[in-house]
DNA sequence: ATAGAACCGTACCGTACGGTACTGCAATGT
DNA sequence: ACATTGCAGTACCGTACGGTACGGTTCTAT
C-alpha cells in the first residue's frame, strides 16, 4: 500500500483517496475517537481493525499521521452539497441559505464532528500537530469559502447589502450561536432535528432582516 | 493545608478560597496550561512551583483534582462586572450590553481562557473528568445567568421584545460568532482591541435592531 | 512453481508519567 | 530545649503506550 509514497502518477497534488482497506482502518479510528476521544492507543486501532501495528506505522508513519489521514478523509466525505446556480428570487435565495444552515447544524452536532473538533482543539494547544489547522481549513474556512459566492450572488441580485466577510460572520453567529461550543464542552442537551429546522429558518430570517436590501418585515 | 477537607466552619457550601501558597501553585498550572496545553506533567508543576509532588497529591488528591481546583480558581477570578441597576433609557441599556459584549470577547480571546477551554473540551470527551461541566457552568451558563436579568429589565422597560432564552442565543451568536471556535482551533488571527470594540458595538446594534420594540433604524 | 512483497499477530524495548515512600530540614508551639 | 508537623527534594515503582522487530502466512506477479 505504497500509495502514500508514490508521487501521483498523473500530475500533481492529488491526495489519493484511501483504498477500501485503508478506509476500514480510518473508520475504526473515527469510531474510537467518538468512543474514547484522543485516548485510544495504536494497539486498539490495530486490534479492532484486524491489522498489525507495523502496518499502521508503515502506512501512516506515526500516530499523528494516522490522525491526520483520518481527519482529512472525514473532511473529504463531508464535501457539502454544492448550492448552486440559484435563480435569484428572494425565496430561492432564502431556501438555499436555510438548507445550508440546517445541514451545517446537523453536521456540527453529529458525534463524529464533535469528536473530531475536540481532537483538533486539544491538538491546537500542543504544537507539533497540524490537526487544528486542518480542521480549521475544512471547517470554518471551508464554510466561508462555500458561502461567500452565495452571498455574492445575493448581493448582485440586490437581495442583500453587506460586505462578504461581515456577511459570513453574521451568518455564522446567527446559525451556530452557542450550539457548537456547548456540544464540545459536553452539554447533554443536543438540538433535535426539529429544533435545527427552526434555528435554521429563524437565523435566515434574521439574516435577511438585518442585511436584506428592502426588508418587508 | 487541610482547607480542602475541613467542612466550612461557619455554615454551608463555601469552597474556601485558596491560600497564597496554593495560588502560587495554581498560577503555575495556568501558566503551564497556556504553554503546553494538557501535556504538562505533575513533576513540571512541582518543579516550577518549588514544591514536592507529594504536596500536590496531598492537597489535590490527583491530577484531575489539581486541574479542577485551577479551573475553579480561574472561574472565581473572572467574576464579571455586575452590570446592574440600569436606569432604563435605551442608550444606557445599549451601553451596558456593549460593555458586556466587549468584556466577554476580551476574556474569550485571552490566552488563559483559550487554554482553559481547550482543556475542558478535550476532557469532555473522556468521561471521568468533570472539567467540561465546570467550564460549561462558569462559561456559557454563567454568562446566560448574568444576561437574562438584563434582558428582563430591557423587556420590562419595553426596549426589547423577545423571549429570554432566544435573546441569549441571539446575543451570543451576534457577539461571539466564529471568534471562539477559531481561537480554539489555533487561528493565529486574533481580533485586536479595536476590532473587539467594533464587533461589540455592531452586535448590539444588530441585536437591538432585531428585537428592539421600536427600532428607529 | 517460485520469489518476493504485504501483512497479521505478537513479543519486545524504551520512555514518560502518575502516584508513593523516604529523608532531611525548617518552622512552630510547648 | 525539644517534639511535632509540614514540606522540599529525590528516589522509586508500576503501567501504559509509542514505536520496532520478527516469525509465519497469504497474496501476487512472473
Amino acid at each position: 500500500m505504497n500509495e502514500h509514497l508514490t508521487i501521483s502518477d498523473n500530475d500533481a497534488i492529488a491526495e489519493q483517496s484511501p483504498s477500501a482497506r485503508e478506509q476500514e482502518v480510518l473508520s475504526v479510528v473515527l469510531d474510537l475517537m467518538v468512543e474514547e476521544g484522543d485516548g485510544f492507543s495504536m494497539a486498539s486501532v490495530a486490534r479492532r481493525a484486524s491489522c498489525s501495528k507495523e502496518t499502521l506505522y508503515r502506512w501512516y508513519g506515526d500516530r499523528d499521521g494516522l490522525l491526520t489521514a483520518t481527519v482529512q478523509w472525514q473532511a473529504s466525505k463531508v464535501a457539502m452539497p454544492i448550492l448552486d446556480d440559484t435563480n435569484l428570487t428572494l425565496s430561492a435565495f432564502s431556501r438555499t441559505l436555510r438548507d445550508f444552515a440546517s445541514s451545517w447544524l446537523t453536521v456540527l452536532t453529529s458525534d463524529v464532528s464533535i469528536a473530531l473538533n475536540r481532537l483538533a482543539v486539544s491538538h491546537a494547544g500542543n504544537n507539533k500537530s497540524s490537526l487544528g489547522r486542518i480542521v480549521l481549513e475544512n471547517g470554518p474556512y471551508a464554510m466561508r469559502t462555500r458561502l461567500l459566492p452565495i452571498f455574492l450572488k445575493g448581493q448582485k441580485a440586490e437581495l442583500i447589502d453587506v460586505r462578504g466577510d461581515e456577511a459570513f460572520r453574521l451568518f455564522f453567529g446567527l446559525v451556530i450561536a452557542d450550539v457548537q461550543i456547548r456540544a464540545l464542552l459536553g452539554d447533554e442537551k443536543k438540538p433535535t432535528r426539529n429544533e435545527i429546522q427552526e434555528f435554521a429558518q429563524k437565523a435566515v430570517d434574521q439574516f435577511l432582516s438585518l442585511c436584506g436590501k428592502k426588508q418587508n418585515q
